[in-house]
DNA sequence: CTAAAATATGTAACCGGTTACATGTGGTAG
DNA sequence: CTACCACATGTAACCGGTTACATATTTTAG
């Protein structure tokens, strides 16, 4: 198995490298005749043009990144194949880069656009202040952000794009929604509270409260820490701490009810803390939705057949994967020019988790 | 943001761009006084090495591909994550690489293992038995294959390796489980008959009858179609995908029941297909566990929520994830040898989905 | 004290393509 | 008939590193 490069094809076919280049490349001039005889010979030797040769001359690689912190969640699953099939229809490749939520992967990954082995990056990267990337977006690197956003560079000629989910409004979808069954001690079961998404996400909660009245109380507030930046350094990843977040949901939620029995509806803002909440609800020996309605978010294909049927606020993810991509390559193939955002509206969809308050 | 290059920091300290490869790279001899002053710069003007140029001299990209059908199975995300987080630790990159079960698509990714651009390959390509699979293994192409044989190979060097779970065993706890509740008629959902693995899946299934002393059915078996070469001609993926096996699923699992009504029990071999085929059930008018017992494939977090709890057999996915990428490692990292083999246990998680037959 | 070994660095070939530019042919408009 | 343009192909520089080899200096061993 010699590896077949195209000077062989050339002399194969007693052409130049160059015309060889161009027949694979289908540009500039090459006689038809030639062109059939070439592409014979590629055929009959099994030749593939080297990629990292390929890459090197011409400064691209068409691959770009996803970074995200976890597959573990419907939304992103759907997401991740939405923008592959995407980017391989526009002959773009993926590659994959999970951070299980630990930052300094996060930022190795950014890297990899830097070296040149990225075109662009699609990320919903969680410091998305930190310095790495605003650099990388100075540096008008293609980036689209997922459901993040990036002050300072309004107006500017970036390469920056932004697909968002409004997620206020899907918060105020689901307090809404709550509140109007009569709720007034209202839940909310969410990740660390210094992720930018945050604010929006409470906004969305604290604004339904105020249309209807209520008073927006912090201690209904409930963070559980889902930031492994400690548990990774030994090494040890995946199963360790996909378990550890569960054990800190059901910890965090069951003492959460339990100190606030008044609280009457709970909303998860995090599909990956969903299994530790329903744990956590059943151990305090409550039940949904008789003793407590449940909102979630990410409708996902099981939701249905739960018990109850569970009432989410579903995100379009299919939808923002392809927009995703679709930018990223825009961005990628076109000059820098003012960041573009698009923002999809999400959809409460209701079963049967959530009763009146009695 | 001029590119920095590697003779922009061999002129920067005043030594030669040999010097600065050995520094990066960590190999060869250079003075310490010299490597702070070559890091030092590195990190002043925040040069990285460009990974094209390093992928085309070392012949290696540090990259290796995954291709799967899909990620709508959290048997595959546990897989993936699994990975992804294992060859992160070696210091290689994944590719992801969904076929969407189209083979062309799938024959497509593997040629990129040809093309220099991945080192090796992980997979559970649908054909597994296609020349160009035979010949990448023939070419000492490193592959591992997840839950798949390849016949014709024994003995030689390659660079082949193989993570299965015990299929056959699977099938076996599943069906053992119910004849032991005394169900008579159990009823199989699958893919495609001509997969490969239908043969070890199947193989359990007649294995845990004989020992009951129950005779195998033909018709007991329903095959839901789930190779998607068609509906992918036409550049329309994954949504409607998605959806045309759910009504698929749908359909035939209605079917059946209704042309089965001795039916007492049903395994479930595939996961993306358990929605479609508890909505059958639910549109034919059956409960579980009171008139239908249901084992299904693959644990999930929600499993212990659904209504009922469902009983699965667990498929040890995260550790195939590690196994599989420990052995592509090795295979890319030394020379050919005879193919290796890893084969890990199922287990059977009884839960509420499940009841005597009466 | 000297030869061998270890350390340190530079030179230049090489990886396998792409592409700007030069060269050459034939057809066509003026 | 000449000038110009489309077509066709080759030459060689270039992409940005890696690394074999040559050379020089410093240690170490005997």
């Amino acid at each position: 198995m010699t590896k077949i490069t195209a000077r062989q094809i050339a002399a194969q076919t007693g052409v130049s490298i160059a015309t060889v280049s161009r027949t694979i490349n289908n540009n500039g001039y090459v006689h038809a005749d030639v062109r059939a005889r070439i592409e014979a010979a590629m055929r009959d030797l099994g030749y593939l043009p080297n990629q990292a040769a390929r890459n090197l001359a011409t400064g691209r690689t068409r691959t770009v990144g996803l970074v995200l912190q976890t597959l573990h969640s419907p939304a992103f699953v759907d997401m991740t194949e939405a923008i592959q099939m995407t980017l391989r229809e526009k002959g773009y490749f993926l590659l994959m880069c999970n951070t299980q939520f630990n930052q300094q992967i996060e930022t190795d990954y950014l890297r990899l656009v830097q070296s040149g082995m990225l075109d662009g990056m699609i990320t919903n990267a969680i410091n998305d202040t930190a310095t790495e990337m605003r650099q990388l977006v100075q540096q008008n690197y293609p980036i689209v952000f997922i459901n993040r956003s990036l002050t300072g560079i309004e107006g500017q000629p970036t390469r920056t794009g932004f697909v968002q989910m409004d997620l206020q409004h899907a918060t105020f979808l689901a307090t809404d929604y709550l509140a109007g069954l009569g709720h007034r001690r209202i839940g909310v079961i969410t990740g660390d509270m210094q992720l930018s998404t945050q604010q929006r996400r409470l906004g969305g909660y604290r604004e339904a409260l105020q249309a209807r009245g209520l008073e927006f109380d912090p201690l209904l507030v409930q963070a559980v820490a889902v930031n492994r930046n400690e548990a990774t350094r030994d090494g040890q990843l995946t199963p360790k701490n996909a378990n550890a977040l569960h054990e800190a949901t059901v910890q965090a939620t069951g003492e959460f009810l339990t100190a606030m029995p008044d609280v009457s509806a709970l909303i998860v803002i995090y599909h990956t803390m969903l299994p530790g909440v329903l744990q956590a609800i059943r151990q305090v020996g409550r039940r949904v939705p008789d003793d407590l309605s449940l909102v979630a978010f990410s409708d996902f294909p099981m939701a249905p057949f739960l018990d109850p049927p569970l009432t989410v606020v579903a995100q379009p993810s299919t939808e923002m994967g392809h927009k995703a991509a679709d930018m990223l390559v825009a961005l990628i193939e076109q000059p820098a020019q003012p960041a573009q955002h698009v923002l999809l509206r999400p959809e409460l969809i209701v079963r049967q988790s959530c009763k009146p308050y009695p």
